[in-house]
DNA sequence: AGTTTAATTAGATAAATGCCTAAATATCTA
DNA sequence: TAGATATTTAGGCATTTATCTAATTAAACT
């Protein structure tokens, strides 16, 4: 787990929001783009910054990659988070 | 809730660290630089950071400056976390 | 094979971030 | 009130990040 890409991706509001548009299934990069009014350029940079935290998975079909959430990730963000705050146990 | 100042703090890894450290109870701006190579500036700056995001309270005591953990903002970030990647319910 | 469509990579640039030293502020203590 | 200690604020610099346009790669369709 990638704890520091983990974090970074998620610092920038276009990310976060490519993930929620992910939430209801794969779309395409042209897709996800519909819903920017970035460059695909700049999208593509997005994308490869939520691969390498491995918060999407891709799969290329025909002439389209198609993005989905990673939700396996979805328990180590928990987990992370958990850890920030909760009261350390006690040794024993 | 500042989503964006939340998740900012959180891409830093000494931020993330300064926040273990407070797991256990709160700690002075000094206790805490310690544990840090940085000037007490840049710790300065970092603390800035995380007050913003409201993920640290701070309190005078005298000379010095205390900080702890804001745990109430713990179930926001949790509840970040859980948007991002749940599904989402069907509208009803 | 050549053209079109989808997406990424390369290269440039402006803005944001993280660090530093020096200066300022606040409190304590002699 | 003067000096010492704790911390923050100001100003500057180097690195990283987010964006763009242009060029490249990959597949699809004539």
């Amino acid at each position: 787990m990638k704890q520091q890409a983990i974090f970074k991706a998620l610092a920038d509001p276009s990310r976060r929001r490519i993930l929620k548009l992910l939430r209801n299934g794969s779309k395409t990069a042209g897709e996800l783009a519909e819903a920017f009014e970035f460059s695909a350029a700049s999208l593509s940079h997005h994308f490869a910054v939520l691969k390498a935290a491995e918060l999407v998975r891709t799969e290329r079909r025909g002439q389209y990659i198609v993005y989905s959430l990673n939700t396996s990730v979805f328990e180590d963000v928990s987990g992370l988070v958990m850890e920030l705050f909760a009261v350390r146990e006690e040794k024993r």
